[in-house]
Order: structure tokens, then sequence, then C-alpha cells
DNA sequence: GCTTATTACGAATGGGCGTTCATTTATTGA
DNA sequence: TCAATAAATGAACGCCCATTCGTAATAAGC
């Protein structure tokens, strides 16, 4: 039996893993499926991670750094409410049509989490929500948006365009960007501002 | 050893099943699980249901078909569209909020569906899907709503009022007609509708 | 009160689970 | 070149899984 020898098992791991975790949840996904898709025995995974549960904190945990770093980069420089509300709202929207799977479990699978890995977590989720909502009190202080509550408006958004990846296929009725036009534009209306 | 005897011991199976899959995902949650919240043995299960997929899927079209029930009272009689985009505002982040664990894993655990359920629930969800659609496209058709595309925007302010579930506590700081109405401002300035 | 149908128990089935480990093989660095 | 390290195998561990089944206890109909 040949050997596979390779200095990226671990990545590999990783890919297979988050497309498993994606596609049925946590745990559903064995660790001989894991091993199995990428061609390795179940044991062999431990030379790279120390548990399943570990597979999982280092999935969710680099993709909500990698996120937030992303979101950062894609907002700096750009001023006035009006254009970082546009600007959070299509790299949000971008990100989740680049990374579904990422995306998916980060929102799924908390709740498979164990406790140390889900504080974790939660903190860098708060700070993403917070660049949004920061965003709109600032739209509200000026009087640019209407908004009743800026923390609830944020959530309900980024359910809402979070939601996107739940139905949008790329070989759709509607091409990406104009996907990405209509969230806008109801992201933009629904803090009242009329185009 | 002490025997229950009861007729609603399918009943008790159901919400305590139901409470068990939303907490932990279907996967995670095993026949033994159910048994014990229920204070049966796992093999009494299978006098009421024939296997844990049953349970799955009695519990997720039961809940298809009294949503969609709820929904057609609740719009029944209402005239005007933006009075039935309300109307169906309210409901469904009611519903979400009266029922979250239906809701959650109506949402969720599609994926554990085998075939045969999963074709029966998509049908339901079209189905109520089409309500709020028919809404919003009556409302561009008459220049009330301002509105990119209906199908799309049915599915974002689906998502953005389903997931009041996830954060909402009743003990928070806005109480449930706070949010409620929140909500409902989102939704009507999505549509271009100011106050 | 007795028969019959339900519903429960409790033990067993075969199989899959996460994980461990002794061992072998490949790669790396001096 | 050769020891040291890293990464794989493959078999095993004990445990839990969904499900089955013979048997016992209960409830319902006559």
């Amino acid at each position: 039996m040949l050997q596979q020898r390779s200095k990226d098992t671990k990545e590999t791991i990783r890919l297979n893993a988050l497309r498993l975790f994606a596609k049925s949840g946590y745990s559903a996904v064995s660790m001989r499926d894991i091993a199995n898709a990428v061609g390795i025995q179940p044991g062999a995974i431990y030379n790279h991670f120390p548990s399943k549960q570990d597979i999982l904190v280092d999935l969710m945990m680099t993709h909500m750094v990698d996120l937030l770093a992303a979101a950062n980069d894609a907002m700096e420089g750009v001023e006035g409410t009006r254009n970082r509300l546009v600007a959070f709202a299509r790299f949000h929207i971008s990100y989740q049509l680049d990374f579904p799977d990422h995306v998916f479990i980060a929102y799924m699978e908390l709740r498979s989490l164990e406790e140390t890995g889900r504080q974790d977590v939660y903190v860098k989720r708060d700070e993403y929500e917070a660049i949004l909502r920061e965003v709109l009190e600032q739209g509200v202080k000026e009087g640019t948006f209407k908004v009743a509550n800026a923390a609830v408006q944020t959530r309900a958004l980024l359910a809402m365009m979070t939601g996107i990846t739940v139905w949008f296929r790329e070989d759709g009725e509607l091409n990406r960007d104009q996907v990405i036009d209509c969230y806008v534009q109801a992201v933009l209306q629904s803090v009242g501002i009329q185009e």
C-alpha cells in the first residue's frame, strides 16, 4: 500500500473536515469519514489534531479571525456612513458566497463547541457585529439612518445577508452581482434610505 | 420498577425529541437520550415510532402543516398590501418566538432528512414562502413597494425575521413587543415604505 | 372476569464511534 | 551517511449506536 506523505496533510484534513461538517453537521461526521476523504487511516489524523473537537475549534477560529481581518480591510478608508454601510454589506455578502462552508459551520456548529472554544468564538463574533453596529449607530446619530434600535437592526441585517447562502446557486436565474444589488438595496432601504 | 403507562407517551416522545433535537441536533441525539428524557426504555419508543428518522419527519411535517394553517389564518380577511405585509411579519415573528424549537429544527435539520421526507417539507416551505412573495409582488405591481426582485426579497426577509430566535431572550433588554416593532419597521422600510 | 390488544421492560444484536498504540516507513538535518 | 524526527499503518480498546425481540404488565372490550 502506497503511503501519501506530504507536508500539507493537515491542510487537507482541514479542507475535508470543513466540507463534511458543512454538509452533514459535526456530529454526523466521523473521524473515519474524514480519514476516508483525506485518504489516510483514522489514527493518522491524531498526528495533526489532538481530537475531533479540536478540528472544529481550529476551523471556526481560523474562520472568525480571517473574517474579521478581511472585514476591517474592506472598511478601511471608506468614509461616510452610507458608503460604509454599502461597503460592509457588499463585503459580507461576497464573503458568504466565497466561503459558504466556513460561514455555515461558524453559524451552525456553535452548539457543538465545548465551553472553552465557544467563548473565544463569541468574542470574535461580537467584534464582527460591532463593525456593522457602529456604522448604524453613527448613521442614526447623524440622522442619515432611521433605525429604531441599532443592535436589533444589526442582527436583523446580518441574518438577512447570511441567509443568502441557503438558496443562492451560481447557475441560478440571477447572477451573483444582481443578487448582491438586490440585497444592498434591501439593506439601504431597511435603514430608511431611498435610492 | 414503576411503569409509566399513559396514552400520551407518543406526545411526550415528540416533545422531548423536539427539545433535544433543537438543542443538540438530530445526529447528536440518541434514542437513549430521548428515552431517558421521557422516562422509558429505548425499545419502548418503537411502539410509537418506527425509527428515529420517522420522529424527525413527524416533527417537521407537523410543524410545517401547523405553520401554514396558522399563517393562512392570520392573513385571512386582511386587506391592502401594506396591511398584509405587516400582518405576515407580525405573524411570522410571533410564531418564531412561540415555537423556537419547531422553527429551528425545520430550518436546520432539512439535511438530516432522507429524500422522501425532504421533498414533502420543501413543498410546504415553498407554499409558505409563496404567501409572502405574493404580497410583495402585489405591492410592486401597485407601486406600493419598491423591491428589485420579489423572490429574492422574500428569502431575505424570511431569513431576517427567522434569525430573531438566535438572540432574543424573553428577559432581555427589550421585550417581545418592542423587538417585534423593530423588525416590522425594518421590514416595511426594506420594501421602500417610510413610516 | 376473561380475553385481547397495547405498551412496557430488559437483554441482546451487529456495527460504528473516538481514540490509543506498537510498529513501520519516510523525511530531515548534522 | 545515518541518527533523529515526523507521519503513516493497522489492529485494537471500551463504549455507545439504532434497532429487534421474547416476555411481562397493563388497559380495553365483551
